[in-house]
DNA sequence: GTGTAATCGAGACGGTACGTCTCGTCTTCTG
DNA sequence: CAGAAGACGAGACGTACCGTCTCGATTACAC
């Protein structure tokens, strides 16, 4: 009945993990990265802030790359409620507007360009990244479209991985290589570029106008 | 018309620079890269395998990320030829296949993951990168998508910085996030899938199907 | 009449301390300063080993010196009956074999260099160690030389502190220092050599006095 | 003819060692060790103490030991001109009190009590200890009564290496215990002690034989 | 029996120092 | 005088113990 997992029943013995500690860690380590980029969030400097000794911390995680991980998860509200019956255009944007506020208004930005960042040499924390950031919400999107094939807004020939990668692939690109800002329009004109490829049609020019996507 | 700079004309006194250094330098740089990874290329590591002094590598470039930028920049050739008087479409994905294959099969890869991941908390190497690296092969596709609203093959309205991300975006985002293979097909698909909302449509279904563009 | 001093009087309440545990402890510590140097023995690595946990030790024993001492102190019996109504040379010689074979065959010898080892910087086990262990050592070799000197066998005007310096010096320089053999041998001749310079003699000698050295 | 060997003949490259810092170092470190105990000579301590990093340290010497041992040497001059053509027994009271003199007023005491500290548990201190401190020190002694004895000062069946740890050890046994004060009276009594015990009598003692000892 | 009080294991925690690593600067000597 | 060789200060790395501090479980006396 209860959806909480009976997790307690074996009680662990010797004295538990303090959890305002692992808190203050995420936090420490999220402020630094705001702060001073990812180069200013050493171990110490974590440790420091957050008034804790590195020892707790490497007990815990086992590297940088964790923590910010960690703190990412923790940051990111588990997917936002996608509006029920929504049409497949319309839950991509909405997914698109979570992720361009998640990583343009909160910690989770400088964290998940750390991550990547950290990505780039460290195979372990590249595969985390895919486990537990990435696959959730690619995992997400793919069934938003797999629905909108089956529903026959979309086109059944669909390539589901490729069209996510259109969708949300812009707007990383952006957040890495910062050319151009990363807006809300941005975003949602990605979306429907890619809508624009893949609707079915019938009835030809029932999607959105390539620039009019922000109208909507 | 000549394209090469004339910058030979004052001789600077003294010791003229050591070429076969400079070379030594980057190939050791991308050579480190290409074997351990990005965390391999320590200035120190790159020092001794070029036989060559720290001091000198400091003194011409300011930091690792240079010397990655430059070995970079050596080993991409200029864009190779673009085919005289091509459409836009063919054109852009003459680039797409270009760049998947620079990144895919040369220490250029290793060499742009490495700078933008760098870049991530050096402000001065994501400038670098953004004005040597990125500036010049946006310019160009911007270029392209440019002449072709002018010859009508595309949209009048169309947002062509927002374009370009919308081709190449998807392609950065495999390099680095690596949660599917970077193919020369899926760059194609990605040009397509822009094509496809952003080309002229007296003739609709001119543009090529979603899954056949490797086909073309 | 009795020795042991009552001491149960007053029973305390809640559980009593477990004193199979205290042994557990002392071996351990011996152990470990057997096995692998005084280094090896840790308070944790004694912890784990005893298979009680830190708190306990630090309970019970203010610093690891302390468990050290306490060790030394169980591991050497009460100084082996010295013969009745024997000479002073005779029983200075018990005491120096006695005191060989300790620290040499015994888990006293590692300890014994363990506790001299760390007085040097802890003011508080150099203290204990001149209390507990060195100073009745010295009283019974010093109670030895003065019933000589009272019975005419030894001069009258011997200085007893130094002459027990002379006796044992040695032993401890070579147990520390290790540059010979420290053997029963060795032990006796110490003795001996004492012997012969603080023997009262028929006829006064032509040698130095003993106290005179100084004005040398 | 020169006793000094030409060592600098192959000039190495590069900067040269800055025997400023090797100096300060060595201060540091001794200033440390008679502040507060060598407990306080922490490699961190001595590096910020002397103005130098701690990898400047690790980069000439392996351990503090090494660094104590080195401090040790300098500081305690090459034995103090011995009076030439001295019996042997002058000549082992100028080395006595020389020894005294050195660990008592000198940084060299706090060094050397470190030294040995360290050395009971780790061997290679006790073998550099043995080797560079030690040795010179007793073959010094031993040279003095090996001469003594051919010049018939001293019994022809003298043991030397126990006669030297009969004269020094008593010295070292106060360094360590520090049980009572270590004075220069002290040392020279313990010489004296010596010498009355092997010095050649015109008519043969009545005592035990030296190396008789252990037949008793 | 049922508190009550101490002991004990387990282990989290803030610290300090360890010895190593790489950075970027500096100093000297060699070609 | 350019450049290699490499010494150096700085500072983060990840580890090891220290000594202190919760916890919950255990144990024995006292009521």
């Amino acid at each position: 009945m209860g959806r909480v997992v009976q997790e307690e029943t074996t009680r662990r013995r010797g004295r538990p993990r303090d959890e305002a500690r692992r808190a203050a860690v995420l936090d420490a380590a999220a402020d630094l990265m705001l702060e001073g980029g990812l180069a200013a969030a050493t171990m110490e400097a974590i440790a420091g802030r957050a008034g804790v000794s590195k020892q707790t911390i490497y007990k815990w995680w086992p590297s940088r790359g964790a923590v910010a991980l960690e703190g990412l998860m923790v940051r990111s509200d588990p997917a936002g409620a996608l509006p029920e019956g929504a049409s497949a255009a319309e839950s991509l944007r909405v997914l698109a507007v979570a992720l361009v506020r998640l990583v343009g208004s909160t910690p989770a930005g400088p964290l998940l360009r750390s991550l990547i960042a950290d990505a780039q040499s460290q195979p372990e924390v590249a595969a985390a990244l895919r486990e537990q950031w990435l696959g959730p919400r690619r995992r997400a999107a793919a069934e938003i479209l797999r629905a909108g094939v089956e529903r026959g807004e979309l086109r059944p020939d669909l390539d589901v991985a490729a069209a996510v990668d259109h969708a949300f692939g812009p707007v990383y690109y952006r957040l890495l290589l910062g050319h151009e800002a990363l807006t809300e329009e941005f975003a949602l004109a990605s979306v429907d570029q890619l809508l624009r490829g893949i609707t079915r049609r019938e009835q030809p020019p029932g999607g959105p106008g390539y620039l009019d996507a922000s109208s909507t």
